[in-house]
DNA sequence: CAACAGGCTTGATAATCATCAATTGCACCC
DNA sequence: GGGTGCAATTGATGATTATCAAGCCTGTTG
């Protein structure tokens, strides 16, 4: 592992605070592995093997039932995942694959539960990453039970809008079917309820994306500091 | 206080690995208050004050956005809620109210967070405690997104009998709205999918409910231990 | 260049779900 | 008993969403 990808990952919350030692044995036990796109990295129902931070490129979260299929989230760098499955050493609800060549860093679940049992600071950090994903869990149940599909796909919008730097001009980051997955509809129905937008408020033309009418986009979204905020994807 | 109450609330697992001493200042600088049924306790965006355990009753946490108004879930005894809140002093993300006369035990959230920052064993805890909430509401997530309404009621019903001894003869414990706002559809809707059910598989009199044909249930609920357990109210 | 594949769009139709309105049923109260 | 109030049901209708089936566009490849 390059020097530079261990400042990366020791940058991240849940390990910035924790002693030196405790880190490197976490990191010298731990794989960096480069990935192919469309890999599936791990499967729902397994026991987790390791901890894993994307220290590149993007992976998706998804789960299947019955045939169908629904994104649960996008993980992009420089993010951990599985955390929960880990630290209860009980089987993934998710299954995780690459959407694009990906370098991940993969901690032996074991050595993550048994730094995790020695260091009080590590201990205090899943806390807070726990209760910061517990939370925006949260906000996506209720993104999806109170809102409509064109208003999630305009709240999306706003958000993307505002990550990319907010200059109301935008491109998308991954396939339009993957973002309908995870918006909770058809990628049939992501294009009409685009198609509504560009009568109104928005330009989509391939991946770009110009918000035309903020104002419009706004009252359709109705976004909430309560929903928006602490964002999946 | 009641010794008796004081027990019940150190056998949970939250508490129930801590030190003494750590536990009388948490039981020392709580409140058990009675509420009445259909009381607000709290209010989604307000900061958290207390962190509370439900010791006799029931409590619903819900959300609302424009107008509409959506169950995230029933806390019957004896469990905590907004644990995450209050170990992060972040804003509810959900509002809560009593569904019946209740008894609710108040530690106030500043107690709460210093003897976490002490006592290594409750901080421990509350991973645990953090993780499984998180997988809860994964899996209700997956229950949105992935199921059908009748779908959803049908899985619900085989969980409320499991839990209520799986004689296959239960009775609600709650409105019929509160169900349907819980499983994500209208008071209506749940009406009629009860009735669509009710040709097939279920005998539905007021709040008594039978099954009569558990196999053409589990077909149309196709219960999954990555979605069904842990479950939500 | 022509052919092909894949992602995306569009249209037609059906399933699912919400809304509005009316009615029923039941508990509670005077 | 006769209201009254509220939850629950039922019916009618419309919105939302999914499914199936072409078609379009674009980049790739032989």
């Amino acid at each position: 592992m390059r020097p530079q990808d261990s400042e990366l990952i020791r940058a991240l919350p849940l390990f910035s605070g924790m002693a030196a030692a405790w880190f490197d044995d976490l990191v010298r036990a731990a794989f960096l592995q480069r990935f192919p796109a469309h890999v599936l990295l791990i499967k729902e129902g397994e026991l987790p093997d390791f901890l894993h931070v994307v220290v590149e490129g993007a992976v998706e979260l998804f789960a299947a039932h019955r045939g169908r299929e629904s994104s649960i989230d996008i993980i992009s760098p420089v993010t951990t995942f599985i955390l929960a499955a880990v630290i209860q050493d009980a089987v993934y609800l998710k299954s995780a694959r690459t959407l694009t060549p990906a370098r991940i860093l993969m901690i032996p679940a074991e050595t993550a539960r048994h730094v995790f049992g020695q260091d009080a600071v590590f201990a205090r950090a899943v806390v807070s990453e726990l209760a910061a994903r517990y939370r925006s869990v949260v906000r996506e149940l209720k993104n999806q039970k109170l809102r409509t599909g064109v208003e999630r796909l305009a709240a999306w919008i706003l958000a993307a809008d505002a990550r990319a730097g907010g200059t109301g001009r935008f491109t998308l980051a991954h396939d339009k079917r993957t973002i309908a997955s995870l918006l909770g509809m058809t990628p049939e129905n992501l294009s009409r309820n685009l198609a509504t937008l560009a009568s109104d408020c928005i330009v989509s033309e391939g991946r770009d994306l110009t918000i035309t009418h903020r104002d419009r986009l706004v009252r359709i979204a109705a976004p909430d500091p309560l929903i928006d905020s602490g964002q999946i994807a």
